[in-house]
RNA sequence: GGGCGCGUAGCUCAAUGGUAGAGCAGUGGCCUUUUAAGCCAUUGGUUAAGGGUUCGAGCCCCUUCGCGCUCACCA
């Protein structure tokens, strides 16, 4: 390891430590409870009018040293909360006093033993007996301080640059208390969205992340390589197909969360991996899946945030179901002026989006086309949680056929803070329908487009064994996450968001010569 | 991939083309109830990297790297 000056000062602290005889990595710690626990059990014991006084061994990083000639503050954090320690020349004596000051930096872990007590200012504090030091940190965090302003923690020079933040992640959650919440709060979503799926009776379980044909969603794959099957295979870009061999199989419902990985741009709202939930339910359609989906999202607000009305953005956003339900091609209509109806192939409708001075590229599908107009016109404006319904068979290839309306399927996106959060159908289970869509797909995109679906002969075959009718659903967690937690860029809400890689000297010799 | 912007001390930020600075952190002092503790003193820079213009470049030009925004892409 190199060390900057401020570093070989902590490094040097070590070496004259352990020449004093003290680890500055013992083993083991003797901490009797959390600080949390500590601050509360003083809490309560003070409402309760007990004289005796409270002992306990505390840990944690030190955040704050305030040194005052013959005593000494200190605040330390632990991962439930944060105490002051309270050292005094009376009770530790001289030797102890200086080694407190000499061996101590912010940053390191602390063990302190003592009692509770509030200090002449009101503030709950463990007065020392003893310390130790359980981990001493070489490297300086970055300077942040804490003030607290009629009850409001403001923060002083914070991590800010984002780089930093997201490449040093560590540093980044050891002194934003803030960013801990984050992941607090996406921990919360997870288990809130298992525990009511599990009480629907859905089963969980995992598939393939492997995959020797890629499907269930239009994305481009990262390709990798087996060396002993001598096989090229794709990270999965979708959980879909896998799930509903599982209800040929006679799982009636189930669901996973996993992730997905898909080679595309990276945006405010896309990272190259992010974590997906699907399930699929037997007997079921899209409406009913419709209203699981609403009572999921209000059961998920209530768990993690206790309210289902969040401000995003600047807006505030009702989870109350029911949500509004709107029809694409109305939907279409209003925003727009076109009636999808009205234009049955790609060239009608180029001509009329021609007309109407929009910006699209052209020779796409018709398909393609629409999806355009789509996240053009309306994704953007879909503050409130709205359901799009009814969708053109062309852009949906697994979604089954609406009855009575050939060209149209039964499906719905989810839209909330203008971005599409969810996605599901009534799952096409007609397996020479299925072929059909597959061999349509193929024929209309390019040859060479990577999102053209792989014609799946085994997915096949397991419809040809008979699915029960069911509805299906897919989440993208990570956007959920960021409108429970009020960021605008998906970066926020995932610890190790991809960053491209820093250009190394010793990276640079061992590359692979260009082609 | 295109366009625009940014990169200065460990962190947050200053600096008309003319001696690179501040606060915090650090270091040395003082201080027995502080809490962004305070007071005195003080260290710290290849201004992302490389090249160019200029008497002189953090600032202007070029290249590269990284980050951000945006467009493209993204059922």
């Amino acid at each position: 390891m190199e060390f900057s000056d401020l570093e070989k000062l902590r490094y040097n602290k070590i070496l004259s430590m352990r020449e004093n005889g003290i680890e500055p990595y013992p083993t083991r710690s003797e901490v009797t409870m959390t600080i949390a626990e500590a601050v509360s059990a003083f809490e309560e014991a003070e409402k309760a009018g007990t004289t005796e006084p409270i002992s306990a061994s505390l840990a944690g990083r030190l955040r704050a040293i305030r040194l005052m000639g013959k005593l000494a503050f200190a605040h330390v954090e632990d991962g439930t909360g944060r105490i002051q320690f309270f050292l005094r020349v009376n009770e530790l004596g001289e030797a102890e006093m200086t080694r407190f000051k000499e061996d101590f930096d912010l940053g390191d872990y602390i063990q302190g033993s003592g009692t509770l007590t509030r200090t002449r200012t009101g503030e709950i504090s463990l007065i020392l007996n003893e310390f130790r030091m359980l981990a001493k940190a070489i490297s300086p965090l970055p300077a942040a301080k804490d003030e607290v302003v009629d009850g409001q923690v403001v923060r002083h020079s914070v991590l800010a640059d984002p780089e930093t933040r997201y490449r040093q992640r560590y540093a980044d959650l050891a002194v934003n208390s803030d960013v801990r919440k984050i992941f607090r709060t996406r921990a919360g979503v997870v288990k809130a969205a298992r525990e009511f799926l599990d009480g629907h009776d859905f089963l969980e379980v995992e598939t393939p992340i492997l995959q020797p044909i890629y499907g269930g969603a239009a994305a481009k794959p990262f390709i990798t390589h087996h060396n002993q099957l001598k096989q090229d295979l794709y990270l999965r870009i979708s959980f879909e197909l896998y799930l509903k061999r599982l209800l040929v199989g006679g799982f009636d419902r189930v669901y996973e969360i996993g992730r997905d990985f898909r080679n595309e741009g990276v945006s405010y709202k896309h990272n190259p991996e992010f974590t997906q939930l699907e399930f699929y339910w037997a007997y079921a359609d899209y409406l009913k899946v419709m209203e699981l989906t609403e009572q999921m999202i209000a059961y998920v607000c209530d768990r993690v945030l206790g309210t289902r009305k969040v401000m995003y953005n600047g807006n505030e956003v009702d989870f109350t179901p029911p949500w509004r339900r709107v029809e694409l091609r109305q939907a279409l209509i209003d925003a727009t002026g076109i009636d999808i109806h009205q234009y049955p192939d790609s060239e009608s409708l180029e001509k009329v989006m021609l007309e109407k001075g929009m910006k699209f590229k052209p020779g796409q599908a018709r398909g393609k086309l629409i999806d355009h107009l789509l996240s053009e016109y309306l994704e953007p404006i879909f503050i409130q949680p709205t359901f799009m319904y009814d969708y053109p068979r062309d852009i949906s290839p697994l979604a089954k056929m609406k009855p009575g309306e050939p060209g149209m399927v039964e499906r719905f996106e989810g839209f909330v803070g203008g971005m599409e959060l969810c996605n599901a159908f009534t799952e096409l289970n007609d397996p020479l329908d299925q072929e059909a869509r597959f061999l349509e797909m193929g024929r209309e995109y390019e040859a060479e487009d990577e999102e053209r679906q792989p014609m799946d002969e085994d997915y096949l075959r397991a419809m040809s064994y008979g699915m029960p009718p069911c509805g299906g659903f897919g989440i993208g967690i990570d956007r959920l996450v960021m409108l429970l937690t009020d960021r605008h860029t998906i970066r926020e809400v995932i610890l190790f968001p991809h960053l491209r890689e820093q250009e190394r000297e010793s990276k640079a010799e061992n590359r692979e010569p260009e082609k």
